[in-house]
DNA sequence: GCGACAG
DNA sequence: ATCTTGTCGC
């Protein structure tokens, strides 16, 4: 019974039951941002560094990165990247909150999306409700799911986008036919002319996951998260791990 | 069967 | 995911 488009979604079914969308931080309280990202080193996708940076807000200065070098054992498949990348990074996160509680942030971004998901329960989720602290989806590009009507098409999407996301700022709702409101599409930069997808993750609600994304944000890449890309990226080249 | 598919 | 970084389409 290893089959895992059976065993899995029905993983994400029972985690889901005690996710949060309701809200628990705000703009004004907010100290601490974590960003979390896995960068892998050339010809190697079995191995990863697995990166989680936490920054001071809302001056967005980096104060704390810690790094993880891991054997991953699951491929990537579409709709289940958490399975393949949520362990070290609740890992990460454990060690982070029992040596320096006092830096452990009130919010993380993840890289990849929330419940902007086929089976709303992406990596964002994931991690949010393994680790017990509110997460926010912010993905680069987006991601196709069936069967929700042509307001959610790729096309359709992009073409909204281009047509309402004029500087930054700018929400474009990503909504269902079934009606189940997914997240948005947003412009987080005025050099940026593709948008972010924002999605909740855990414990925020949206309004306040597009307004801390956009604090967050001086690129298209919210900082957060721009910055675990990056520190992974050199922790990489620096200690050679590239075959 | 092919297509469409976060990282 | 990977490429130097920021962004994107020819």
């Amino acid at each position: 019974m290893n089959q895992p488009d059976v065993e899995w979604p029905r993983e994400q079914g029972r985690l889901k039951n005690v996710l949060r969308l309701s809200n628990d931080v705000t703009l004004a309280q907010l100290k601490y941002v974590g960003g979390v990202d896995l960068s892998f080193p050339l010809n190697d996708s079995d191995h990863a560094v697995a990166c989680v940076v936490v920054l001071e807000f809302p001056s967005l200065k980096l104060i704390h990165a810690s790094y993880k070098w891991v054997t991953l054992t699951l491929p990537y498949i579409p709709g289940y990247l958490a399975f393949r990348e949520v362990g070290p990074l609740v890992e990460l996160l454990n060690d982070l909150k029992a040596t320096q509680p006092d830096i452990y942030p009130q919010v993380i971004l993840v890289d990849g999306n929330g419940i902007l998901h086929p089976r709303q329960f992406g990596l964002a989720c994931h991690l949010g409700v393994l680790s017990d602290t509110p997460c926010i989806g912010v993905a680069k590009n987006f991601l196709h799911i069936p069967e929700e009507g042509s307001a959610m098409e790729m096309v359709e999407v992009k073409a909204r986008c281009k047509k309402a996301l004029q500087k930054r700022g700018d929400t474009v709702d990503l909504i269902g036919a079934s009606g189940v409101v997914y997240g948005v599409a947003l412009r987080s930069s005025d050099d940026a002319k593709n948008p972010v997808f924002v999605s909740q993750g855990h414990g925020v609600d949206l309004p306040t996951a597009v307004e801390i994304v956009l604090a967050c944000s001086k690129f298209k890449n919210a900082e957060p998260i721009r910055q675990a890309d990056g520190l992974s990226r050199k922790y990489i080249r620096d200690h050679n791990l590239s075959r």
